[in-house]
DNA sequence: GTTGACTCTAACGTTACGTCATACTTTATA
DNA sequence: TATAAAGTATGACGTAACGTTAGAGTCAAC
């Protein structure tokens, strides 16, 4: 296909489709000997993940990182990808619900705060409390262990081969290439289970210093292993804005 | 409030407001004599319409135009929001499904074309098919009618009151101001009653041309009013971009 | 009375394209 | 088959909405 019938397909400009070729994003497999770009089918499943991904807000950089990363598998993508996208609805449903309720409010029918009248706008600030705790707040160990199991145990396999892996690696710096690298599969695995922005995955390592239930069971597979993944986590989050 | 404390309410960037600010957009209500800003209640309301709108894709320019018309009125501006929210959420709903189609089509569970494989995606291309269409496709206008009677005849005689407007200027050219005044006004009232984006509201010009069913109820307010009202429909649409 | 958190303005940087300008190819039409 | 019309290519500059220093003043607290 060439750029036009791409850009009608899937509603991209031909302009960004010539962006995405320049940054190296998306280099379509074949030209013509006139330099016209032709499209195969496989490219243009690579630019549906590449629409999933900036939809969710990711830069195009830390897009083309994921799509090269050796460990990218599609499926997994996919259901990250889902994930996310539940959580953006989520998001959503919030905002309706505050606009419902500022309705309401401007008819007179109901009482609203200041932070009522912005929830489900903020999609950065305080990720500890208004996501993490969400997830993570009183039942939180409960919690943890019911998703733990309820996803058998594959799961807990890869959770302690994770786990393993950064416990030896534990007396390195936080933002070394391995412990990024160790610490950017935990983040993968948890958005195979869960969802979480990077936001939330700083939260959660945070708590995992500040909540010693976390700490302990943490430590078991080795003494410090919670904080070094707290600062691993930071600056993984870091890193990837 | 100062912009920090704005700033940790609402989530958006110190910077944020200072750009806010700077381009005129929102400007707070007092200083103090050192010069910092300090944002009344009234101006968090405003902040609030800002971040919907900006949700919704609208630039600031747009925004500050219309915060600034003096037609503007926020329990109006409130209804289109959420009309406009509630659209965002099916174009949700359809990636969810196509990814979740995606990933079934992934184990050779079933069989995609790429059209279904970018579906949801755009938010572009092919206004008059995608939307236009599904609103006012076969059925076109039987749901209509539904609509307008759905909402009564209060709806109704605003219909006819800005359709009257319409006629009579239709013999002026589609982009001068009255006409796109008035076009403008058709714009909102479609959004109080449903969702149209600037794409949408341009399809369905075209419709009021390319079906005679239209054309005929139409042009009992004018001959020539549904010729009229495509091409400012258009402009408006184009202008707003 | 000084430190640390907060604020200001000014100005350059960045991301993800949009928008020409200019030139070559391919397709449609007379 | 010539010639326009449509599509494509490569620059290169423009733009929107902030991010990010830098340098300096301000305010609350100990």
């Amino acid at each position: 296909m060439k750029v036009k019938e791409v850009s009608q397909l899937t509603g991209v400009s031909v302009r960004t489709l010539h962006h995405y070729d320049d940054i190296g994003l998306l280099t379509p497999d074949r030209t013509t000997e006139a330099g016209y770009r032709l499209y195969s089918d496989d490219n243009l499943a690579t630019l549906q993940q590449i629409l999933f991904f900036r939809e969710l807000g990711f830069s195009l950089k830390k897009i083309k990182e994921l799509l090269t990363s050796p460990s990218f598998d599609r499926e997994e993508a996919f259901e990250m990808q889902r994930n996310m996208l539940l959580e953006r609805r989520r998001q959503l449903d919030s905002m309706i619900d505050t606009i419902e309720k500022t309705i309401q409010h401007g008819k007179g029918e109901l009482a609203m705060t200041n932070e009522e009248k912005f929830k489900g706008f903020d999609f950065s600030k305080n990720p500890y409390e208004q996501e993490a705790r969400e997830r993570w707040g009183d039942k939180a160990v409960n919690e943890s262990n019911k998703r733990a199991a309820q996803f058998g145990p594959e799961y807990g396999e890869e959770m302690n081969r994770i786990y393993f892996n950064l416990a030896d690696l534990r007396h390195l710096s936080a933002d070394s290439d391995e412990a990024q690298a160790a610490i950017g599969e935990w983040f993968e695995f948890l958005n195979k289970i869960g969802s979480y922005s990077l936001e939330a995955f700083q939260g959660l390592g945070e708590m995992y210093v500040a909540d010693e239930r976390f700490t302990k069971n943490i430590d078991k597979f080795g003494e410090g292993l919670a904080e070094f993944m707290k600062d691993a986590m930071a600056e993984f989050a870091g890193k990837q804005k």
